[in-house]
DNA sequence: CGAATTTTCAGGGTTTCGCCCGATGGTCAG
DNA sequence: CTGACCATCGGGCGAAACCCTGAAAATTCG
């Protein structure tokens, strides 16, 4: 019996991942969670076999989520499932942990193979980049020439183009104002950036948020 | 017994809309489509009592679709599903004819609600927009229909949004730091906004400058 | 382990933003 | 003519952004 936690803020998703998952034999939804926050208490709590995640996430992101559940539960895959096929998103959330990567339009007809391959500890990738392809990405990574940022700067520099000041990441992310304030110039300085202006576009470029 | 038909491209969300509305008695869930083009199809030929139409579909999208069902079929009611909180989008497809709003965060606990009253033919918006200012909304579009900034306005929100200080703008425009900075507040107050990477995210949205 | 990187935090400074208040003309419709 | 917008400018003020320097934990990785 493979033991599932589904995390994703809509919950008229969630409903849909539950009945799909539950129609199979040998797959159980053990819980629910709304944002990557909750997804880590459940997933230390539940100690389930696959931990499903919007990539796209309040108060935690599918990132942050990915990271600390693997930390905390090296047994536990994680399964991300994103509305947007880019290169950079797989990249990252490989790197940190995440060994399946699902977009959104493609569960109708992957997501129960994605869970199965996952059960086996086996990666799976839908969209552009095949599995073939992995080691490959990860090794490029590993390597260097990759984007700029740091993890920390590039989710600040998420909040920031979200439109939060400085004071409110620092609230959110529960570090001092001078600590964030670091962190987005050395962003700023990386980038060649001078204003909020240019972060936000940069941002948007680079798919660290939505429009 | 209310007729029902579903149109979303992800599948995961079809079967969650199923799953929740079927659970109630009086629904039926006559049909499934995964594209604009289909639902219009599929409701000329089911001819439903409502329509649940996300806003973002390939082929044709919501706004379009909801055009031509409403034209089609002017006792069938639409209910746009969408990701995203927008005044504009709001505005977009209620002139087009659709009488409900919902967002897919919201689903959980309103969209019952929401198709209750769209039953009754009676308008639902969730979000930041309350029904009671529905008609001042659809007023203003008649006459008017045009975005809220004026002239002044847009140029300097485009430079801003571009990169420029203020003090850059008032050179570029030869006119005063001060009058920049009221057509920049005006502007932000007119939107809503309070920052400036709210402002370069409404440029971008309605496409004032290029990301 | 040891080196490199990342993350954390601080002091102290200038500039810019964001938001009040007010005002003067110009244009255009009723 | 008389409001209505619109564009232009100003004073003032607190908050935020921006920029520099420095430095100590914590992490990562060879």
């Amino acid at each position: 019996m493979t033991r599932i936690l589904i995390a994703d803020d809509h919950h008229v998703v969630r409903t849909g991942l539950r009945a799909v998952l539950e129609a199979q034999p040998g797959l159980e939804v053990v819980g629910e969670v709304g944002n990557g926050e909750e997804a880590v208490e459940a997933a230390v709590r539940l100690k389930p076999d696959l931990v499903i995640l919007d990539y796209a996430m309040p108060v935690h992101n599918g990132v942050e989520a990915t990271r600390e559940i693997r930390k905390q539960l090296p047994r536990t895959e994680v399964l991300i499932f994103t509305l947007h096929d880019s290169q950079e998103v797989i990249e990252d959330v490989l790197s940190v942990g995440a060994r399946g990567y699902l977009l959104k339009s493609d569960a109708n007809d992957h997501l129960i193979a994605a869970v199965r391959a996952l059960a086996r500890h086996e990666a799976y990738i839908s969209g552009r980049v095949s599995a073939e392809l992995l080691d490959t990405l990860l090794d490029r990574r590993r390597q260097g020439k990759q984007d700029p940022l740091t993890p920390r700067e590039r989710r600040v520099v998420q909040l920031i183009a979200e439109g939060r000041s400085n004071r409110d990441v620092c609230g959110q992310l529960g570090v001092s104002l001078k600590t964030v304030e670091t962190h987005r110039a050395a962003a700023m300085r990386k980038l060649g950036l001078h204003n909020t202006a240019d972060l936000v576009r940069y941002a948007i470029k680079n798919r660290i948020v939505e429009v």
